[in-house]
RNA sequence: GGGCGUAUAGCUCAGGGGUAGAGCACUGUAUUGACAUUGCAGGGGUCCCAAGUUCAAAUCUUGGUACGCCCA
């Protein structure tokens, strides 16, 4: 085995192989019924995406959480999935079938939906084969999908729940309407953009022999949307404006549709604006919705002069002009639409009120319109411009969902880290709006609702808009039906469903009969054909894919009733303890952690607090961990339209997974976006070599897997050394990894691999297997360094050899790097610790070949520090850092082995020169050290501690160069000393400071003081 | 308009009331012994500006400036 592991480590060869092996064995989630539960949810990617950067931050971060948990024993679970994206995974159907010249509405709703999933089982497992190339160590024996049966279920038991209890219902308002995918969208899919646009100034006539004060018999009114003058209510002006105080209550007479509109008062027309007075649209424009509201127009009687493709039709009064219909609302793809037709009319009728400007040459030019920057609505995913559209659609009432949500956060019942994030969660849940549900798609959880028609007097009348229309809410078929026979029976009616609908409430109007349905006392009900926001099925993530609702679960009562009855939280639960079956649901909910990247905060994750209070009486996780976006090395936000992604699955191509995870870990500080960096991630690569060649180092000297937990008993040094710094480490690691600080994780394990065991420890041990053949060293008993008390808890055969007792310590230091790296970087760690199992494995009876690094224990090193190994190795490190950088400055070779002399060696240096003589030879490149009185001549001089060395350079130094090195170096310690002593001669500082400052600045004026007269004195010896 | 964040070495970023850190880049240098995907050594910073608090401010406070993001 020793040979086997080539000289460069290539992920490509090692990746695919560990992760079919941890999959294959279940080590994802091994068995562990009486370990404390971890628990994570992945954010469900969408089932047709692919993975991109994003991902592979979010899901590294994840599976580094679950790694070390899972090493920690726990009983981790992560859970996986896909969700089935409503609206883009029809999108992406539809495009398809765009490119065969063939459309949705070719198709049954069945047979389109067959499509649907047939795409779905087509590419719905690409992004879950990306993220095992990833090394994502997630639960797959359980995967979900939004669509599960078991899943839908959660859904309907939701909506039904929530409708019942009031939380839920129908509406007519204006909602933000995508004319592109001809479906409502909630407020967060709504994305604004500063586009120029422009400012038209029209003359609205007043009424017959009314003017202004000024005498105008017409009011000017501004838009920037010029074709919703065809569907204009009424003329708004300010209640305080005096311009117009005279006419409010009076009438315009609209141009083009000819129809008499009032002039209302209302604080929304702002004086400062334009004319101050401002066209009202209430069935196009939210603010003017309100508006109308508060002038007397029920929704119901609100104008609409827009079809779903935003096409004009004619309103209900019939007032469009017939050249208007059909017309879309503005110009598009070169086809002038109703706005230009509009702005044709008036400037022909002469009611544009021209803008006019200067050109830079200063001659006065007339504009139609004032150019102007216009906030406008985009659709997230149809990409054209949102139409505030007046429809019937489903809301949820956010506001009671949040409540609670908001006082757990308040609490610190959930944490929120970075905890900046929390200031812009409370705005948005303290400001939530109802969030429409509905949409008006093919794909997705169809919306457990059957309408019917109302029978009034005997007569069978059907009107969606009603609000008193019947509906019947039910998680199945036969409930509703059941709900509508008890309703229509009382008129002695019979009740059947139709399947007729597949479309919209309008295609249902085509084919109803009122007249033949009272003539045959029977009424048909129908499912209402919309499906519900893919983020309605995604908030139930943390507990439904958990086995809700079939598994126990405490349903809480209504929020109302449960603000001030709040005892859910700390009972019921079923004790985990031995013999008792405790549900996956009950064991893992709520879970631990979430992690997600803040664009989804509130798509996401507030709305699973909701519906986890809601469903489960309990917030769904104890923290969110919040992470940045990944951005183009330039800074800007990658996107496909720049071109400038980067493809997480080229990176790993290029340098493996183990680098690219490790460099997502170091990039992640909270509360900040990471910028791409392919010679970081490169870097990592190299980290991984050299982790690689460490250990053919160990390999090629016999140092195999450890067979203990704990620390080997240690004589050497420089073993009691590394044993300490992996104690160190392992302290650092863990209070990084509680504090979610990837950062300062993957530094720590980082500068210990590299710095600490790589640059010194192996460097240390080297002589010992060097001198192996020469002289077997025997060790005999500790000589009062401290370590007694090692020897004595482990008191193995006394005859070890340093040799026997270094490969113990390196093979044992090894194994805990390979499992404090294992969450960062899987695959190498995995593979090297089969390569070392094989070196001290199954047939030296050592226990950790049974098991692979994934599911091994975390590093426990129970040892004693020593302390004074500590100090040697400091010691030996600082001699020899000194020396190189002496010959270096000196340009002597750093290859030089020189002889040096300790005139007056410390007790330290002393016992240190006695124990470790061979690495200081090694590493400082010395001859054995003599202690006493160097020989007369040119010498350099060398301090380590208190120790000055003298290091004769007969014939190599020139004294010149040996002074000027010197005097460098004191002047360094007489700055720092001199900045020291003003301070401890300032009374303030020594009266006021803390007692801990003053004794550092004392202790740092010694030290510098004492080196400066070293250095002083070394000069004055060069003469 | 409201809110949030960021500003530290050439670059990307940690840190943080006691006088400055990492990686990369740069300079010099080494090479029969794990590793050139390497080793060793080194240069490089008015910690954005100003005022305040303090014995002490890069750090805390306030106010600017610049950039970025979110909401309206």
């Amino acid at each position: 085995m020793t040979d086997q592991l080539p000289t460069t480590f290539n992920p490509a060869d090692i990746e695919a192989r560990w992760y079919q092996y941890w999959e294959e064995k279940g080590l994802f989630r091994p068995e562990r019924p009486d370990a404390e539960a971890f628990t994570i949810v992945n954010p469900p990617p969408n089932v047709t995406g692919s993975l991109h950067i994003g991902h592979a931050l979010d899901n590294t971060l994840q599976d580094i959480v679950v790694r070390y948990e899972r090493l920690r024993g726990k009983d981790a679970l992560w859970v996986v999935g896909t969700d089935h994206a409503g609206i883009a995974t029809q999108m992406v159907v539809e495009r398809q079938m765009e490119e065969r010249q063939d459309k949705r509405t070719n198709y049954s709703r069945e047979d389109f939906i067959d499509k649907v999933w047939e795409w779905k089982h087509e590419s719905g497992g690409t992004i879950t084969r990306q993220l095992r190339r990833l090394g994502c160590s997630m639960d797959w024996s359980r995967e979900q999908f939004t669509m599960d049966e078991h899943f839908t279920g959660a859904v309907l038991k939701t909506f039904v729940d929530l409708y019942n209890d009031g939380l839920i219902y129908r509406d007519k308002r204006l909602v933000n309407w995508d004319p592109k995918l001809k479906t409502a969208i909630s407020d967060l899919e709504v994305e604004t953009q500063d586009l120029k646009g422009s400012f038209w100034h029209f003359k609205y006539p007043l009424e017959d022999g009314v003017t202004l004060d000024d005498g105008r018999d017409y009011i000017e009114v501004a838009t920037t949307r010029p074709e919703t003058m065809l569907a204009d209510m009424a003329v708004a002006v300010h209640p305080t404006d005096e311009r117009y105080a005279s006419v409010v209550g009076k009438h315009v007479v609209l141009p083009i549709t000819g129809r008499k509109v009032p002039i209302v008062a209302d604080e929304h027309a702002d004086p400062e604006l334009g004319s101050g007075a401002v066209k009202i649209t209430p069935g196009h424009d939210f603010n003017d919705f309100e508006v109308g509201k508060r002038a007397g127009i029920a929704a119901g009687d609100m104008l609409n002069m827009l079809d779903g493709d935003a096409n004009v039709c004619q309103t209900s009064d019939g007032r469009v002009p017939e050249e208007f219909l059909g017309l879309h609302r503005f110009k598009r793809d070169g086809t002038p639409g109703a706005r230009e037709l509009v702005i044709e009319r008036l400037k022909e009728q002469g009611f544009l009120i021209p803008y006019i400007t200067k050109t830079k040459k200063g001659e006065e030019v007339e504009l139609d319109a004032e150019p102007r920057t216009i906030a406008t609505p985009f659709g997230d995913r149809g990409g054209v411009v949102i139409e505030p559209w007046l429809t019937d659609q489903w809301y949820v009432d956010a506001e009671k969902l949040a409540a609670k949500p908001i006082e757990q956060v308040k609490s610190g019942e959930i944490e929120i880290i970075p905890q900046s994030w929390e200031k812009t969660f409370f705005n948005w849940m303290e400001n939530i709006q109802p969030w429409c549900v509905s949409r008006q798609l093919w794909w997705g959880h169809r919306i457990p609702a059957w309408f019917g028609p109302k029978i009034q007097d005997d007569v069978v009348s059907f009107d969606q808009t009603a609000s008193d229309s019947p509906v019947f809410v039910a998680a199945t078929e036969a409930e509703a039906l059941d709900k509508a026979r008890a309703y229509y029976s009382k008129a002695g009616y019979e009740v059947s469903v139709s399947d007729g609908v597949e479309g919209t409430f309008e295609d249902f109007l085509d084919d109803f009969d009122e007249d033949q349905e009272q003539a045959l006392k029977t009424v048909q009900v129908w499912r209402d054909p919309d499906v519900l926001d893919t983020w309605f099925s995604s908030a139930l993530w943390p507990f439904a894919t958990l086995g809700w609702p079939d598994e126990t679960s405490v349903r809480a009562e209504p929020v109302e009733v449960r603000a001030d009855n709040d005892v859910s939280s700390d009972d019921t639960g079923p004790s985990t303890s031995s013999g008792q079956t405790v549900s996956l649901l009950e064991k893992h909910f709520p879970n631990n952690l979430l992690i997600s990247g803040f664009d989804i905060l509130f798509f996401w994750d507030a709305r699973m607090m909701m519906m986890g209070q809601y469903n489960m009486g309990k917030a769904p996780w104890l923290k969110l961990y919040l992470h940045g976006l990944v951005r183009a090395a330039d800074g800007a936000k990658m996107s496909k339209s720049k071109g400038n992604v980067v493809d997480p699955l080229g990176l790993i191509d290029e340098y493996g997974a183990d680098a690219l995870r490790f460099f997502m870990a170091a990039m992640e500080s909270q509360g900040r976006d990471i910028k791409m960096d392919n010679e970081r991630v490169k870097g990592y690569r190299n980290f991984a070599t050299k982790l690689w060649n460490a250990t053919r180092f160990c390999q090629s000297n016999g140092i195999g897997a450890s067979d203990t937990l704990a620390a080997p008993d240690a004589k050497l040094a420089a073993n009691q050394w590394i044993i300490g710094e992996v104690q160190q480490t392992v302290e650092a690691l863990d209070a990084a990894m509680a504090d979610l600080r990837f950062d300062a994780a993957a530094n720590t394990i980082y500068q210990f691999t590299w710095s600490r065991f790589c640059d010194w420890y192996l460097e240390l041990i080297k002589p010992v297997f060097a001198s192996e053949s020469v002289r077997p060293e025997v060790l005999s008993p500790s000589k009062g360094e401290g370590s007694d008390s090692d020897a004595a808890r482990t008191s193995t055969s006394s005859a070890r050899t340093a040799v026997e007792e270094t490969r113990e310590v390196a093979g044992w230091a090894l194994d805990q790097i390979l499992v404090m790296l294992h969450p960062f970087m899987p695959f190498i760690t995995e593979e090297l610790w089969h390569a070392q199992g094989a070196l001290n494995g199954p047939e030296n009876g050592n226990p950790r070949s049974e098991y692979p690094i994934i599911t091994a224990k975390w590093p426990d090193p129970r040892a004693n520090v020593s302390k004074p190994a500590t100090q040697a190795i400091d010691w030996v490190i600082e001699l020899t850092s000194n020396v190189r950088s002496a010959k270096n400055e000196l340009g002597i070779a750093p290859g030089a082995k020189l002889a040096a002399f300790l005139p007056s060696a410390s007790e330290l240096a002393s016992s240190t020169i006695e124990r470790s003589s061979a690495a200081i030879e090694r590493l400082a490149r010395l001859t054995p050290v003599a202690l006493g009185e160097a020989p007369d001549g040119p010498a350099m001089q060398v301090t380590a501690g208190s120790d000055v060395f003298v290091i004769p350079l007969e014939g190599i130094i020139d004294i010149a160069e040996e002074k000027a090195r010197l005097e460098k170096a004191l002047a360094a310690s007489q700055k720092e000393a001199k900045s020291l002593e003003g301070r401890l001669g300032n009374a303030n500082f020594v009266e006021r400071a803390k007692p801990e400052a003053v004794e550092k600045a004392k202790a740092d004026f010694a030290h510098h003081s004492a080196e400066a007269e070293r250095l002083t004195a070394a000069l004055a010896r060069l003469g």
